[in-house]
DNA sequence: CATGAATGAGTCTTCATTCAT
DNA sequence: CATGAATGAAGACTCATTCAT
């Protein structure tokens, strides 16, 4: 990227001056990944165009493409940084560990967190929940897998607790299914709702917490 | 009518001829309707082509148009008929008529009529769960208030059942939007595999009441 | 291409139609190849815009694309279709075969043949002549090949007139070479000129032939 | 310059100042050309980006603006130096004056010159070569009147020949044409190889010359 | 009614050129 | 002088829709 070391100009404070560079790049990246995120939001991947997502970056036309190099390209980065970001924040539950909090404990802190991540950037959660096929193929794939994934998190959990007869014998694929749906309801919820409106995420999963728990605890 | 244009003899009775021009015409109709559904269902509301969707339907491009006025008509119609199918499936459980069957019966002959009708035509529930967004801004929102209607049919449930004191005290609201999201997550994971690894219906119904109900009733 | 053969409409009198239908079709390939043709041999493969071809063709857009997969199939064809007519009209002479005309004469009869087909389609032949890198380089490649193929076969002629003591001793590749530039040449300075200017073919071949065979046959 | 800057010590003598940024100025010039030069070569005059110019030449973007107007500037600049050396390197021949050598040893020189510097940069002539319409149209303009300015000295030459009963009776501009024709045949297949399978250039201008000589020569 | 050739608005993407630092 | 981020005009191509046959 930069020119080669060709020209003998000795940069005096060299660093800084990449840094703010970098800076600013970064930023740019940032403003068009906002403006990329709301328009794919508010009419989905097909619908945004190039047009819309400029405007709303207030840059020009070429500009985005030196940044990304195609529209899938953003769609691709705001997916997989969005996916990167819950990944964080979902990890199983430790039971074994005395020095641990307790299962609940630890499943309301998870819970907490992931409701936190997701109703701070209500316009990238629709995206998200708008799942499947609003994308490209590709990144729908992805999306699919990601979901698979904590669907697997939860059924292997679901086996543990069977195993240590905390959990009530059921089909663990299937109420998986079922408690993955349930956050999903619960955050699509959440996230249609201006602001205000909002109960407080603690509630929330209060709800969810006993809803889940009662659901599925053994007698 | 072809027999009419060519010999000028005047049609005997004219009802039946029309019958059958009616037939053909709607039967012709559901071609397309099939057609477009598999597409739909295939590869999204957007990348679906009409060429894709005529190719199937094994007509020409302009019989498509005959039938249809456009590429949106075609899903609005896929979607209304759908939508139309689930509602005459869903309605209250009654529980103040002593001559109806218990509440508990009565959720699950709902939940049974609704997963086979759904397990039935996996095409058309694949484009209902691909939820809002896959599809063009005015047909998003009839599906979402499709949907926000259902959670009210539950929170309404959920009200009457709390007054009764069936129904432990709970955010109805944000109880029905997981409920609806449960359901959602099961159907998801039924339309997704193949017709012989999905479990049977009857198992499925049963272990969504058995959830639902203990997360749900009063102590 | 047609459609399925699937509604009971049976042909009178199936060929007509379709023969129409594909003449039609033919006509018009040809009126967009002409085009594109002028174009190309206008302003050369890269200045050449879809808009002016399809104005010169008077067509819409989308007409473009329903003849031909992009601008470089057109230029293509144009190339592939020149590249054919002239391998047609060029080949050995047969100085064995004692019912064949005599060498000379067989010479004559190439050149005449091919500087006519040259000078009926000038357009083509400048693009021929533009040669190399007016093309994409895929075009480019055949292109070159192609004179490469000629000038193989004037060196293999060459070499035969050698055995036999007809042609003087000479480094064939490079004669052939530069027989093939002289040949170039002169097509390319009665293509230049208008039709009025050009001098007679029959002339022009008499000169080549003179100006080639003093210079290459054996004293 | 760099030092001037540094320390605010007047330049004693201001001339060898501006003469040493004069020199750097000019290399750089020449360093883009170079780059430039290669880049045509390569992949065309459309095909070339002044990306590709830049990084070849390891200059900014900028830097590039600074020395040239326009990328067509650069192609000019090529173009109009490669004409100018070979204008240099082509002239009449003198046929009266006694005391220049003969004839043929004038022709063969001329040649030799020529062909010299055209092997000499294969990459400078590849361009030249590939002719009328690789370039944008202005060049292609100014390169084609070049070639007619030797085809006409070349005609004027037969004139001359045919005038001293020299040459045999003929179309002069046709022969011209062809002849010219001949030596770019010639060298289009010297600068087609790699260096090491190049026929030696004297042999060359023999085989040339034995060639056209007798072509044109009167009996 | 059925057909499918024709249409052209709209999309993404490239790349020569400018200009503030 | 040098830099390279920003610009936006222009180009190729797609595809829903129309309409003459």
């Amino acid at each position: 990227m930069k020119a080669v070391a060709r020209t003998p100009t000795p940069p005096t404070v060299a660093v800084p001056d990449d840094d703010r560079a970098a800076a600013a790049r970064a930023e740019r990246r940032r403003q068009i990944l906002d403006a990329a995120t709301e328009v794919f939001a508010d009419v989905g991947y097909h619908e945004a165009s190039i047009n819309a997502i400029i405007e709303r970056a207030a840059i020009a036309r070429g500009t985005f493409y030196l940044y990304f190099e195609s529209k899938a390209a953003v769609f691709d980065s705001i997916l997989d940084n969005a996916m990167r970001e819950l990944r964080a924040r979902i990890h199983r539950i430790d039971v074994d560990d005395p020095t641990a909090p307790p299962p609940q404990v630890q499943l309301r802190n998870l819970l907490v967190t992931v409701l936190e991540y997701v109703v701070g950037d209500r316009t990238l959660t629709r995206i998200l929940l708008s799942g499947g096929r609003t994308v490209e193929a590709e990144a729908a794939h992805r999306l699919d897998a990601f979901f698979a994934e904590i669907r697997d998190i939860i059924a292997l959990a679901l086996h543990h607790g069977v195993a240590m007869k905390l959990v009530r014998p059921c089909n663990q694929e299937l109420v998986a299914a079922a408690l993955l749906g349930t956050v999903r309801g619960v955050v699509e919820s959440l996230v249609e709702k201006g602001d205000a409106a909002s109960p407080k995420i603690d509630d929330v999963v209060n709800e969810l917490i006993v809803l889940a728990l009662r659901g599925v605890l053994a007698a």
